[in-house]
Order: C-alpha cells, then sequence, then structure tokens
DNA sequence: TCTTGACTTAGAGTTTACTCTAAGGCTTAT
DNA sequence: ATAAGCCTTAGAGTAAACTCTAAGTCAAGA
C-alpha cells in the first residue's frame, strides 16, 4: 500500500505541513511513523480522514467537535450508553442542520425563480 | 407593532449589546432609532434576522458570507445576472452542504442502531 | 434632580485556528 | 560528505469574531 510523505499530503490536501502537524498535536488524527526513522507516512485511509476532516470544518464544525468525534471513533472504552448519548446528540445536530438548510435552499430556490421570471419579462 | 430594547434582544437572543452594535458597525444589520432620541428600536423582523444571523453562523457561514448576503437582500442595482450569480453559488454550496450532512447522519445511525444491537444482546 | 439606560469613539484583550520562524538534530540519496 | 527533507520544541504573529473597558454625552422616568 503506498504510503504518502507530509510533503505530498500538503500538496494534495492544500494544507500547510504545519497545520498537519498541528492537526496531530491536537489529537484530530494519528499517522504512523516509518518504522528506522521517525518519518510520517500518511496512507490513503490517513488522507482520506483529512478530506473528512476539511469538509467537516467547512459545513461548520469546529476543531473541538472533530475531536469529540475523533474520539468517538476511537474510544472502546467509554460504555455503550455513553457511546449512544452522544450519537444521539450528533443525530439531532445534525438533523436539524439539514432542516435548517433545507429551508434556506427553498428560499434561495424562490429568489432564482424570481429572477427568472423577471428575465423572460425583459425579453418581450 | 411592539418594539425592543437593545437590551431585550441581548437577553432573549444571547448576544450581548457589544456584539449587537458590532453586527451593526460591520452592516448586517440595519436598525431604526426612535425618533427623537438615538435608541435603537428593535422590531421583529430585526430579531428574525438576528435568528438567522445566528442560524447561517452556526452552519459555517462567516460574516463576510452574511455581508455579502444582507447586501444581495436589499441591493436593487446590481443587475439580475449578477444577483443571479451570487444565489447559484449559494445554492450549490448549500447543496453540497446538505449531501454531506445527510452522509454524515447515515453513518451516525449506522452506528446507533449497531449500538442498540449490542444492547440487546446484552440483555441475554 | 438624579439615576438608569441608552448612546458614541477608541482601543485593548481573548479565543480559535492556523501560520511561520528559529534552533537544533536526524537520515537518506547523490 | 553534503544537501534535502524530515523531525522536535518553543514561541511569536495573524485574522476573524467577538468581548470588554473607558470616557464622555444625552434623555426620560421616579
Amino acid at each position: 500500500m503506498k504510503k504518502f510523505t507530509i510533503k505530498e499530503v500538503s500538496g494534495r490536501l492544500n494544507l500547510t505541513q504545519h497545520t498537519l502537524r498541528y492537526y496531530e498535536k491536537i489529537g484530530i488524527i494519528e499517522v504512523n511513523r516509518r518504522g528506522s526513522s521517525n518519518i510520517r507516512e500518511y496512507t490513503e485511509k490517513d488522507i482520506q480522514w483529512l478530506e473528512y476532516i476539511k469538509a467537516l470544518k467547512d459545513i461548520g464544525f469546529n476543531l473541538e467537535d472533530i475531536k469529540s468525534y475523533t474520539l468517538l471513533k476511537k474510544n472502546d472504552k467509554s460504555t455503550l450508553s455513553e457511546r449512544r448519548e452522544i450519537l444521539e446528540k450528533q443525530h439531532m445536530k445534525i438533523t436539524e442542520k439539514i432542516d435548517f438548510l433545507i429551508h434556506i435552499k427553498s428560499i434561495i430556490e424562490e429568489k432564482i425563480s424570481c429572477i427568472e421570471n423577471r428575465e423572460k419579462n425583459d425579453e418581450n
């Protein structure tokens, strides 16, 4: 399986090396090191996860949110009911966000069709 | 129509008076003043708009985004095609966000049902 | 009249999320 | 062997979005 250096990942994802190390430091990603040295070896999976982080940020999650999510993913020590509680909170929040976005989307669509009508009239 | 003081709005929306004045300063809201003095009088509509701003921020728009949106709302000087272009950008972005959130939502649902199954097994 | 609550400008302080530099130390390819 | 590219810790700088204080003014209600 191909591995990538920090430079390659930085170029590919448009994140600086600083940021990549920073993300590791604050615990939202864990990267394996090459056996002999301690050079980071990013896998495709790591890159996918980083892309996911970018997307999460883009839709309004902050790094704290993302860290909780990261911990949730790997935390098998927490009890089932604890995990379920967190998941249900996330589910509620996300459902609200989706509903809200759909609402805004319909407003935008209304505005667009309004403009379309005006454009049609202008043709005459 | 009932009007609200800055203090009332601050309490109701959980935004400081500083923030409310700040939003006005940067141009994402305009508030009428009481005729004689220059005290702000917030209408229900202003409050709705502020709630809208809060929601927009929550889903990842920054104040710059929100300002463009504000300007778009009141700007009748811009050409139809300009406005349409901005709206279509917003539409695309929002559609992407919704799709992404739906994706995450399904992942969360999967995890929840996985936990539900485990809980059922533990009962035996 | 006096207190309360609003207003102003100006500027300092805080948090988040980077962004970068410095200083020094490995390791690997040429 | 030497340059390129990686590593570390530590800390300074930046931008956005507040958050707050100061210093002074004004107007309306008890």
